[in-house]
DNA sequence: GAGACAAACGTGGTCTGACCACTGTTATAT
DNA sequence: ATATAACAGTGGTCAGACCACGTTTGTCTC
């Protein structure tokens, strides 16, 4: 911390070394953090730049404080996203088309990282999927996001989706062999026709690749 | 705010403060805030305490400091997701890892959306870019990213930059020809050629395409 | 007068020490 | 055993002192 070769702020180290400290000590919602003269000693800075992390992470909502008692971790695992992303979603018309958009696009991302990463059984699931009579194309792809094993773009994803749902309440028509050809290509890892195969599933003719 | 009555946090009721102070001044991403000096004066607060409130502010991505110059306003939009994302951020090294990836699909999709959406006199602004003596790697993308024009891809992509810089201490270095390629491929409306010039400029190895 | 250099000033970055208010524990008196 | 008081620990806040850095200003030189 009090390195000379550090260029970065005190208190941005000590934001990184708190995130370390949470996830090595798997400290969980309601755990209590070491206190702020604690921390001063422990990472060699002053108490003065421990609260600037700290009251940083408490803005963000990450941890708790409490006069008296301590600072704790928070239970963030609050699922408001959906309403803080609606308040500047439904804006335009061109906002509309940015969410379709966004989400083909990222669609495709999981499709060639699921390409990668993919294992047999999971393929027999999704095979398994589009031959059930309740085929739904959203669980469909969750499943490819999952195998993508992108924690992030499975959040993304999952908010864009039923942004997507609301935004266009027209069921789209299932069109068996479009998934058919698309698991092909998947069990084939064969990146072009995986990506012609959902370019033609969902009808995309501008965002064509092979020029 | 030193007032007894005062319940709240006085760093808390110095960000309502700072943010009454941008809405009704006007201020613009880019204008200048008042020192931490003058805002400890005026407001009649410490001046750690308005250091915490602006430390927070930073780490939203709101706000921006320059030693020896002063504390700014950041171009803000879509500033709330940061809050979401961060939540999840401090918890495991894979996340890191998602952020990584995420970051990089994102700027591919990217291009690829630029590829179609490309104009003449964007491209020779690029070029300018890579041939200036300060370069930065984030502003060439910021603009590839503004070229795809999908808002919401610009929103999630600030987010992931600013977390990607703030995991990423290590400057990537900046290997010229590479851009000169990724820029040859653009011009030549060549989406493999593209794709391939930023897969070696970010020496992607893991995400092939080419099958 | 124009340009180069140096000093002064303003700014954020950090640390220390000092209080205060509040909570939980411990020791004490009843 | 219970209620109360003292204590220790914690966050909340402030003031002051440096440092590092960038800008401005002023002076000197040509």
């Amino acid at each position: 911390m009090n390195v000379s070769l550090q260029s970065s702020k005190v208190y941005i180290e000590i934001v990184k070394q708190l995130r370390e400290m949470i996830t090595n000590n798997r400290l969980k919602p309601g755990d209590r953090i070491p206190s702020e003269r604690e921390l001063s000693e422990r990472l060699n800075a002053g108490r003065s730049s421990v609260r600037e992390a700290l009251r940083a992470l408490e803005l963000l909502g990450l941890i708790e404080t409490r006069r008296g008692e301590g600072t704790f971790v928070r239970d963030f695992r609050g699922h408001q996203l959906v309403q803080l992303l609606s308040t500047f979603i439904l804006q335009d018309e061109k906002a509309k088309q940015d969410v379709a958009e966004t989400k083909y696009f990222i669609e495709m991302d999981c499709l060639r990282l699921a390409l990668v990463r993919l294992e047999e059984n999971s393929l027999q699931l999704l095979k398994d999927k589009i031959h059930h009579v309740n085929f739904s194309e959203d669980e469909f792809f969750y499943r490819i996001i999952e195998l993508a094993d992108n924690h992030l773009f499975l959040r993304i994803w999952i908010i864009l989706k039923d942004y997507y749902r609301s935004l266009y309440i027209d069921e789209p028509q299932f069109v068996k062999a479009d998934y058919v050809h698309l698991l092909r290509g998947l069990e084939e890892k064969d990146v072009d026709k995986t990506v012609n195969a959902y370019r033609k599933l969902r009808n995309l003719s501008i965002l064509t690749d092979t020029n």
